[in-house]
DNA sequence: GCGACAG
DNA sequence: ATCTTGTCGC
């Protein structure tokens, strides 16, 4: 009952991974597809100050959603999957719901989806099949959109990391937020933390990452102070990179933005509580 | 060939 | 990702 295929041994398969990468890949939307706005935005003539109805002319980005896996080294075979939404304007969660699972394909730097999006989209879907009032129109992921080596050549295509992945199965607008740097095109932190120090006080700590090849791969931030890590954004899904950065800034209280911060505290939290029992008795 | 490599 | 307390500072 146990015989290994001579090439391929494991769940790892980067081929097929690859290939069904690039299939989803020809789905990808790089620009904003979305009915929603911005409230900086659409009122930029004068507020007509007629009827103040909550008459949605145009309809505002209210609800932002971010998601997150957390894993626990006393017990390997439990992780927990969190979906957070908060409301825009406030910052404050108004749901969470968490999938407390095993983990079943290992990381594979590249191939992070194939870890993690199965889970993610399990609890968008629940959310979703219950009509629930609050569902994200806007989804943040905690990792990369197109900052990402798409196989192995990447020189001349954009990555397609997880926000990606997980915006499409979800049809979703996401955005990347990668808390490392994952060394594509040349990239790498050191040059990236040169461009932050020569920016001075200009661009409110954001530059724009761009690999040896020409190509912009997305953002880099210091959101908060001055010498913190910074963090990496590009866009997942359905959204410009210009928009997703707007977005992180109107969510970044702390260095990381609050739905993936709130995403991470209470995947952490929900994860101590039910692996208390394993280990002591 | 070797190292690098999101979470 | 995970292992980990206090501590310095606004």
């Amino acid at each position: 009952m146990e015989k290994l295929s001579p090439s391929s041994s494991s769940s790892v398969d980067h081929k097929a991974w690859t290939e069904a990468q690039d299939l989803l890949k020809q789905k990808l939307i790089a620009e904003d597809d979305f009915s929603w706005g911005l409230d900086s935005k659409s009122n930029s003539k004068s507020m007509e100050r007629e009827e103040e109805k909550e008459e949605e002319r145009e309809e505002l980005l209210k609800y932002v959603g971010g998601v997150d896996i957390s894993y626990s080294k006393e017990n390997p075979s439990m992780a927990c999957g969190i979906l957070v939404v908060l409301e825009l304007k406030t910052l404050q969660v108004v749901y969470q719901d968490f999938c407390v699972v095993t983990p079943n394909v290992p990381y594979v730097p590249g191939f992070l989806a194939f870890r993690e999006a199965p889970v993610l989209l399990e609890l968008l879907e629940k959310m979703k099949n219950n009509n629930s009032p609050v569902y994200p129109q806007l989804l943040m992921v905690d990792g990369n959109g197109i900052l990402h080596p798409r196989g192995k050549s990447f020189d001349k295509n954009p990555g397609f990391g997880l926000a990606c992945h997980l915006g499409i199965l979800a049809n979703l607008p996401t955005i990347g937020i990668g808390k490392n740097l994952h060394h594509v095109d040349g990239l790498t932190l050191s040059g990236v933390k040169q461009l932050l120090e020569a920016q001075e006080d200009s661009a409110e700590g954001f530059i724009t990452l761009k690999g040896c090849s020409g190509r912009t791969w997305g953002a880099a931030a210091r959101s908060t102070g001055g010498s913190l890590k910074p963090i990496f954004i590009s866009t997942g899904h359905r959204i410009s990179l210009d928009t997703a950065t707007r977005i992180v800034k109107m969510t970044c209280k702390f260095r990381v933005p609050e739905p993936i911060r709130q995403a991470d505290i209470r995947s952490r939290d929900h994860l101590r509580k039910h692996q208390t029992r394993t280990s002591k008795d």
